[in-house]
DNA sequence: CTAACTGCAAACGTTTTGCATTAAT
DNA sequence: ATTAATGCAAAACGTTTGCAGTTAG
């Protein structure tokens, strides 16, 4: 665990906010410099192996991640597009469903909702 | 409406594959040769836009198109990477549940499993 | 000592764009 | 006639990779 891998990790654990690559990068180069944006890919993959983070890639060109890999449900605001983590319980019960409808297994589920946020309706 | 956009249509609507911008390119190539990946794209754009057709994008550098404009859930196979539309019946209360947990405008939500499809499984 | 990791820069695959030409209404 | 759409090619975008040098265990 390089000391690379330790600041993009912390990072990303340290804000609620499902950063970009970039984002992330620009933050750990405050305090490295050096670091290339090629080195936080190459680690943002490793820690996704390793389930330390969650890449989110609902509908744009880039990925987020989100530091927390607990299972959970995300609004995004289509207006100011910033992505909020939601509290409603996570539902097993919709996977049991479709494997039993329709014989496939079911590891996994991805839950997201649109719309204009608290903040941007004022 | 041109020929190249009725074509495009045409191909999306008759496939329950949920194709990619290149697949839908190769195809619409067999009867007009001299049509352009940038003219698709575009047309897949224009059609997005007046609600024809919708735009996948998850887990994956590119994106698939659906000719199913209805709200509907999918299941995408992480082995033959397929996607498969479900027919478990969409729920309306589910957003609700946000709006009035969070207070956010809730427009759209959209649903994804993931697991190994019945095919893969044998 | 060795295996893993780094920074750099070039390459990649998908999507978008500018522009001069052509087709649709 | 006017506006919109096309084909082509180049550019843009986020991401990945090869490589030679460096660091961690």
């Amino acid at each position: 665990m390089t000391k690379q891998r330790q600041k993009i990790l912390q990072v990303i654990k340290s804000t609620k906010s499902h950063p970009t690559a970039d984002w992330i990068y620009q933050q750990v180069r405050e305090t490295m410099p050096n670091i290339s944006l090629g080195t936080v890919y190459r680690n943002l993959g490793i820690l996704k192996e390793k389930g330390e983070i969650i890449e989110l890639n609902y509908g744009s060109s880039y990925s987020r991640y989100d530091g927390n890999p607990h299972p959970h449900y995300h609004f995004k605001c289509t207006k100011c597009e910033r992505v909020f983590d939601l509290d409603i319980p996570v539902s097993h019960q919709l996977q049991n469903e479709v494997m039993n409808r329709e014989g496939h297994l079911v590891t996994e589920h991805r839950l997201e909702f649109y719309g204009i946020c608290k903040d941007c309706r004022n």
